[in-house]
RNA sequence: CGCGGGGUGGAGCAGUCUGGUAGCUCGUUGGGCUCAUAACCCAAAGGUCGGUGGUUCAAAUCCACCCCCCGCAACCA
């Protein structure tokens, strides 16, 4: 019997919509799920979508659209934009579906009757974007996840009893040193096990968006314990047939993002503890995808379209870059240029060119047939170095990949296409090829062979990787289908010889500047249309049904025309004024802010502003500056800050106070 | 002591767990080749691996302390 490979990935939250760090956790998966199953293993591969959640209910709230509508679009993007890079998963399975819900009903029973779930109230702060209880701050205050305000919410709920497992959880973390990589994740998830675990309130009763509880359908059931067991769910646990369940689980891998490492590696092993079930074999966190150096967010505007880098590169292209580019587990830093270059550089003139030039030499100099490598006079040591180093490659490659460091793993596989083009040069098959003895024909078939062969196994072993390309340079090599190779035989020689060749064509176009022009071009576009797509977050706040809710969505513009300008009594509302800083202090404990006193003439105001790092209090003051002077009070550390300070803001860099070069009398008004 | 990530040739990064010639890509300079996608190969210049101390025959790697940079939040009305 077949060895099994069960992997997941996370089933991403429909609140966003796909992007290229949810594709950089799919492509990795899929790479490792092709790989399996090239390997043999009878492979299940796992993907979906989470769609529950106060905070999909709240988002479709106004939009005319119901929060099953909502997840129905999002879900289908997703599966829309995985089919269009032929990722392989197995299955998709979706939060809002029947066989779900059942799923998750069962092992909400079976917590239960193994007594794990008791029913208790809980008063205190909830923040909605994290789906997350707050302990120990007041009413109104931020998330320490996130930093959104906090709701108070009063609820009974039903809780599961995490802090009967933190020993058990600290044991399985010790035995099995795999459980959770990398190491950092281990000692972060150990240190906050350690530091003590509470019973983790598992159901809602405030809103409807949810899996009911068993037997008591006022109660909605966690989003998180809801999204986790998806992971058993999809295997069909809870239902008539449980074959897959009983053959796939436990998960050889789940993959994660860095974010959500205690969810994995607590809530959910705890959750199967708890319900008797075998935990998974490993859990994989990898680090985030930067944009040029800056993390990725709507708010930024710089969240890359994965359809912009399809449409103008392919898939393999974005593939090979994530995976080469990235040390897996790291953050990363995505950018055009750096795409293009090691397109360029790897694929194009790397593999690309070598199969290229491979391929067209012999078809010239031998009728696209594969030559016979030489056993006699004309073998050289060179030759049987290459082979040497192709095994080497095939057993580090093998070695690097199954421990995920895709990164050194590819850079492996590419020291044997250098070694190959060095090969080539060093022998110059050219120059054989216009000999026609019998000797010079026979080096030259050795050295084609050779050539040939090696890029066999390169494109063998990155078949996971780069899928679509491989196929093509396999069907080059006149290999047929790529598919149907078994990576755990592959060695060197098998590439028979006669072999006839398909047609050649290049696989990588080279990519060039206007590449990244146009890539630049299409995200550009894309950008003012996002801006007038119904945003998910809520437009309206009309009804305060609850209280504390300020939600991240940006604050509501004043009434504009239809251009975007204002009236000049829209204008007249802000009353800016001239003052002169008479007291000017640091604020202590914060390293932006000085308190002001500022004489508006009329009057002395105490601003706060966030200008310390550009400015030394002493030297502000006598200084006239402009003051937003209707500004309504807002507390800043603790301080009251009446008005707002005048500056030019530079994008990244310190502000700038504005002034004036004639003297004006303090107090006077700007319009 | 807020959380996190870093400091390795000009740029971007591996290597650090499991000490033993510091590696990769790009760039620069000079040369070679012409089969190949203006691709390929060779050579050269360029590094006190943030600092100090310690362990060791041996430290980028282990230990201790310190310095600096970046992201996020607290604090930019």
């Amino acid at each position: 019997m077949s060895k099994k490979f069960y992997i997941t990935t996370p089933i991403y939250y429909v609140n966003a919509r796909p992007h290229i760090g949810h594709a950089y956790t799919t492509i990795a998966c899929d790479a490792i799920a092709r790989r399996q199953r090239m390997l043999g293993a009878d492979t299940y591969f796992l993907t979906g979508t989470d769609e529950h959640g106060q905070k999909i209910e709240r988002a479709t709230q106004g939009s005319g659209k119901t929060p099953q509508q909502f997840a129905d679009e999002v879900s289908s993007e997703f599966r829309a934009l995985w089919g269009r890079m032929g990722l392989s998963y197995d299955d998709f399975i979706r939060t809002t579906s029947e066989r779900h819900k059942r799923g998750v009903q069962a092992l909400w029973r079976r917590i239960r009757d193994n007594g794990y779930i008791y029913k208790g109230s809980y008063s205190g702060q909830y923040c909605v974007y994290d789906e997350l209880y707050v302990d120990a701050v007041g009413p109104g205050a931020p998330c320490p996840e996130c930093g959104r305000p906090t709701e108070t919410v009063h609820e009974e709920n039903y809780f599961f009893k995490l802090s009967e497992f933190g020993d058990k959880l600290l044991k399985l973390y010790n035995d099995q040193p795999e459980f959770i990589r990398p190491e950092t994740r281990r000692n972060e998830v150990m240190s906050f096990v350690r530091s003590g675990l509470r019973d983790l309130s598992i159901s809602r009763s405030t809103f409807k968006w949810g899996v009911p509880v068993p037997d008591d359908p006022g109660h909605v059931i966690y989003v998180w314990l809801d999204a986790l067991s998806n992971y058993i769910t999809a295997l069909g646990y809870g239902s008539n047939d449980t074959s897959k369940f009983e053959k796939y689980w436990p998960a050889d891998l789940q993959m994660i993002g860095k974010e959500i490492v205690r969810f994995h590696c607590v809530y959910w092993p705890a959750f199967l503890m708890a319900a008797g079930l075998p935990l998974p074999k490993a859990i994989v966190a990898h680090g985030w995808l930067l944009f040029e150096e800056n993390k990725m967010s709507k708010s930024r505007g710089n969240i890359v379209r994965t359809e912009t880098i399809l449409d103008a590169m392919g898939s393999d292209a974005l593939r090979y870059f994530l995976l080469r580019e990235i040390v897996f587990g790291q953050d990363g830093s995505f950018s055009f240029d750096a795409l293009v270059q090691r397109y360029n550089a790897d694929l194009a003139n790397g593999l690309g060119n070598l199969a290229s030039r491979t391929l067209t030499m012999i078809g010239r100099y031998f009728h696209g047939e594969v030559p016979y490598p030489s056993h006699a006079a004309a073998r050289r040591p060179a030759d049987d170095e290459v082979a040497a180093i192709a095994r080497k490659t095939i057993a580090e490659y093998s070695s690097l990949a199954d421990q995920y460091h895709f990164s050194r793993a590819l850079e492996s596989a590419w020291s044997l296409v250098a070694a190959v083009n060095k090969y080539i040069v060093e022998n110059e098959p050219w120059t054989l090829g216009e000999q026609t003895d019998e000797m010079s024909r026979s080096r030259l078939g050795t050295i084609l062979y050779t050539s040939a062969e090696a890029l066999r196994i390169v494109t063998a072993l990155v078949h996971p990787v780069i899928p679509d390309s491989t196929a093509r340079i396999w069907k080059q090599l006149g290999l047929g289908d790529i598919q149907r190779i078994s990576l755990g035989d592959l060695s060197w020689g098998q590439l028979r010889l006669g072999t006839k060749l398909g047609s050649i064509e290049p696989v990588f176009p080279r990519a060039d500047k206007s590449t990244i022009e146009r890539m630049q071009k299409m995200e550009e576009q894309q950008r003012p249309a996002a801006a007038s797509e119904p945003k998910p977050e809520p437009a309206t706040q009309a009804q305060p049904a609850s209280p504390a809710v300020q939600t991240a969505a940006p604050p509501t513009k004043p009434a504009a025309t239809a251009d975007g300008r204002i009236s000049i009594d829209d204008f007249a509302k802000v009353e800016l004024r001239v003052g002169q800083v008479k007291v000017a202090e640091k604020v202590k404990g914060a390293d932006k802010l000085l308190r002001l006193e500022v004489d508006l003439g009329s009057e002395m105001r105490q601003v706060v502003a966030g200008i310390a790092e550009a400015y030394a209090p002493e030297t502000l003051i006598g200084r006239k500056v402009v003051i937003v002077a209707n500004l309504a009070p807002r507390k800043l550390r603790g301080l009251e800050s009446n008005g707002m300070i005048v500056a030019a803001s530079p994008e990244g860099g310190k502000p700038v106070l504005c002034g004036f070069l004639e003297d004006v009398p303090i107090g006077t008004r700007l319009k």
